[in-house]
DNA sequence: CCCATCGTTTGACATCCATCGAACTATTCT
DNA sequence: AGAATAGTTCGATGGATGTCAAACGATGGG
C-alpha cells in the first residue's frame, strides 16, 4: 500500500552500502552530464529538495532503464551519489564536492532560466 | 558592465559584415557547446586573448573542417560571435550576453582546472 | 589575371548516446 | 515460499556527433 514515510528506522538492517563516491569528474566530463534536459530536470528535482530521494521520486516520461542510465552518467561524473536502501537507490546530490571543485558552477546552472 | 562593448573597431570597412548574432541559447545546448575538449579550448584561448582572433589563430590538432564546425556548434549557440574581416573570420568571446543570461557560468567554467 | 590563403560546405564514416523492452537481481511484504 | 516492488544490465536501434578529405567560394597579392 502507500506505506512512505518509512525513514528505515529498523535497526538490524545493515543494506545501506555506500555506493561508489568517485571524484568530480573533469570540467568536460561534467559539462557533458550536464548537458542534457532529463539529467538537469534530475539536478534540479534534487537541489529543490534537500534530502536523498529514490529514483522513482522523480517524475520523468522515460522507463526506468533509461533513468537508471542516467543516474549512472551523472554519478559516473561524480555529481550524485546514491545509497542502498532496502530496495531504494537514495539519490543526494554532492553539492559540496561540486562547489569545492567548480566554484559556482553548480550554481550558476541551477540558477538558470529554465525553459 | 565590463565596457568591452564596442561594436566598431575600425569605422567604415566594408566587408566587415556581422555574422549572425543568435541570441544565447538555452541552458542544455550552452552547457553541450561547451562539453567538448576541442570547444572548451577555443573558449579558453578567446578569453585569454581579449580582442577578435582569426579561426587558424587557434593551435588544434584538428583539420580546418573540424575547426569551422566547432565554431559554427560555438556560433549557434550564442557563445561566440564571428565577423569577416577580409578573408579572415574574426571571432569573439561575448561574454556580455552570455553573464547576462547566465550569471556566472563562463566564469566559473574558465576558472576551472585545465586538464 | 592567376594563384595562394582562409574558411565553408558536402559527403562519408565511425563512434557515441538516449531510448526502449526484456530478462535479471535484490529486497520487502503477505 | 511466492508475489510484488525497485533498479540494473543486456542487446538493439535510430539519431546525433566528431572527424576527415575533397570540392568550392571569396579575398587579396603578385
Amino acid at each position: 500500500m502507500g506505506g512512505l514515510t518509512e525513514t528505515a528506522t529498523h535497526e538490524g538492517h545493515v543494506g545501506a552500502v555506500d555506493l561508489e563516491p568517485r571524484p568530480v569528474a573533469d570540467v568536460t566530463t561534467v559539462l557533458q552530464a550536464l548537458g542534457d534536459p532529463m539529467r538537469l530536470a534530475i539536478i534540479g528535482s534534487l537541489d529543490r529538495s534537500d534530502g536523498a530521494r529514490p529514483c522513482g521520486a522523480f517524475d520523468l516520461p522515460v522507463t526506468k532503464a533509461t533513468l537508471s542510465h542516467h543516474f549512472r552518467v551523472l554519478r559516473e561524473a561524480g555529481i550524485i551519489q546514491q545509497r542502498c536502501e532496502g530496495t531504494r537507490r537514495m539519490t543526494t546530490l554532492r553539492r559540496a564536492e561540486l562547489d569545492a571543485v567548480y566554484p559556482g558552477l553548480l550554481d550558476s546552472i541551477l540558477r538558470a532560466p529554465r525553459s
